[in-house]
DNA sequence: ATAAACCGTGGAGTGTACTCAACGGTCAAG
DNA sequence: CTTGACCGTTGAGTACACTCCACGGTTTAT
């Protein structure tokens, strides 16, 4: 898949996801022979779930630190579900200040 | 009331009310005799209420047009309300999708 | 064969929100 | 009267997350 086609089902800009590759937020590319870039499918759950991440308020650091944990097979899933906890702890204290404030 | 005091009680830096005052998003100050700014004490609660909605995810714009509004009497306390429930339910869209994507 | 559409790289530029450094004036304590 | 803490302004620098541009190669359609 060519990096026009990841753009149009993402409905991200090709800058963006080379901005992506190039701060190591996503995994190296095959090429094909002329040398474009072949992005395997799998490629479209990634940035559909990093989207979603940075909706969350997540950083492009913390999302490349979950990643981390994700694919490092010494943390389990409950590490995750940890660091998300205190994600979704931080969105609750917001909506509380919110209220406090409204 | 000089700034140093205004850091102490709000815990931001001089440099950071500076930079607020000079972007327009706090009220010229008064000056002493000597040149030195001299803050109301009315400036500790708006920079309190500037640091929650910033950890609400307002950006420094949107909390700038929020203070106009509030300021305009031509807009009543209901069009505000309008504007802080679009920004409700733009977190509540965010923990619905985090829900999703646990 | 040539135009249009696509791809790649490198580097510069943008907006947001600060943060720091340099320089100089002011004030209170000893 | 000097020293240290405080204050002011200006201008430059930083981090983050892109965004744009110029240049040149590749592919596809006509």
């Amino acid at each position: 898949m060519q990096i026009g086609q990841l753009c149009r089902t993402t409905g991200m800009t090709k800058d963006t996801i080379r901005f992506y590759e190039k701060i190591g937020l996503l995994p190296p590319v095959k090429r094909k022979p002329n040398g474009y870039k072949d992005y395997p499918e799998s490629i479209i759950e990634q940035l559909k779930l990093l989207k979603h991440a940075k909706e969350l308020g997540f950083t492009l650091n913390e999302i490349k630190e979950l990643a981390a944990l994700f694919f490092s097979k010494q943390l389990e899933i409950t590490d995750i579900n940890g660091y998300l906890k205190i994600k979704v702890q931080e969105i609750d204290d917001k909506i509380f200040k919110l209220q406090a404030n409204k």
